[in-house]
DNA sequence: TATAATAGTTAGTATTACCTAACAAAACAA
DNA sequence: TTGTTTTGTTAGGTAATACTAACTATTATA
């Protein structure tokens, strides 16, 4: 049976190795960027990588790098897997809003249980992308491809779809929410401004312009035009 | 912060102290009575119970009864109220059977946010009722009045509907299942026999036998006749 | 290549939540 | 009332998960 600490040691594992954002091939973790990303100290992170090995979920030898196992990948992406369908719950059927998901999602994803699992994720209707856009394992830990396309790539006169967003932080979703940008809003890219690389955009008719960093965060479909 | 045991030790005495089918009045509780419950040991119990004191969630001298103070009884209840949403949210929503709630709730009724517990009660349409019978407190800690009626005291002649069970045993809920008794299920009382207190009742047109026992952890609302 | 900076490990400590064994108080019964 | 049973407490131990401080190995750079 695993801890919830161990659970979170492999998600961090997993997320650091192959599932954050503009990692294109598997990457091997150290001690203290696993322990900087956890928050804790190297030493506490150091113990657990000895548990975690004993019990062959990780590849780890003194003074090397870290890499997980198959069965340490599969069970770390179960709980990548939970995580999203609970965040795609709380935000679809429960009306929590994007900033408030995350933090509940961390607790639900631990609830062990096949069943509920396979349940929410039937109600919610098999989703392959959370509302933060970022993919949904299935029940076999196949993962949909991740979007790639940001809103600054999109041509001037396109419409675009927003997909999903690069940056979770509490200020960049804020932001968004006051421009009125939620998933699946519409965005259509007016102008582009070359000194300082900012976009126009129009959404429900109405004209802004934003950043090149924020177009950059903002990941789209734009295959209907 | 309450850790997740001592939500349990608080939810056990709420439980055997006042929550307990049965129970009529207020009762104390003593330190091997709980420990029995939550099968651990009572040393184990006793300093746990210094814990709780420290947190002015219960009263307790040495070698006299525990009873709860207002705050210990607020907190227990707010984790009884989500215990028995969840678990109607797992039956009514989820199509999780009345044998597998409970184990999942246990879970779940750890999780931490207000508003999640609300969200869900308000999906819920507010139900007064698990899917036991076992009244809900409401987010004030005001619980709903239990159903007393049994099947056992309903007169011959007369039909009525299952409200509760006082027995939440796997073996009692399975042989409801095989009766096909649920929750709601309507039932005619046909005749009942004085040798041995058993009861000849009516389910969906099909004629049954059952004893006094299973007659009697069954509640029911006859007020319709 | 020598040394400084970075990365990783070990040792020792604390807290939570459990245990067993031994003991003390209270309740009950002859 | 005195002995026995039941109930409750204390002392001491263990595993999991964190910490700090001190150490060692690796890497990067001057």
């Amino acid at each position: 049976m695993m801890s919830l600490t161990e659970e979170n040691y492999l998600k961090a594992l997993i997320y650091l190795s192959s599932l954050a954002p503009g990692l294109k091939e598997k990457k091997e973790v150290g001690t203290n960027e696993l322990a900087s990303y956890l928050k804790l100290k190297s030493s506490t992170v150091n113990e657990m990588l000895k548990r975690l090995k004993e019990k062959r979920l990780i590849n780890h030898e003194k003074y090397k790098k870290i890499s997980l196992t198959n069965s340490g990948e599969r069970t770390g992406l179960k709980i990548v897997r939970k995580h999203r369908l609970w965040e795609t719950f709380l935000f679809t059927k429960l009306d929590f809003d994007w900033i408030e998901i995350h933090e509940v999602a961390e607790q639900l994803e631990h609830i062990k249980s096949e069943k509920l699992v396979e349940k929410i994720d039937k109600l919610l209707g098999y989703p392959n992308y959370d509302p933060h856009g970022d993919p949904i394992p299935d029940k076999h830990g196949n993962i949909p491809q991740r979007i790639t396309k940001s809103l600054f790539a999109v041509e001037r006169g396109k419409k675009c779809i927003v997909m999903a967003v690069c940056d979770t932080s509490r200020s960049f979703l804020n932001y968004l929410e006051e421009l009125g940008i939620s998933i699946k809003t519409e965005i259509a890219v007016i102008g582009k401004i070359d000194y300082d690389n900012s976009i126009k955009i129009k959404i429900r008719n109405e004209l802004y312009s934003i950043s090149s960093k924020v177009a950059n965060n903002l990941l789209v479909d734009d295959n209907f035009n």
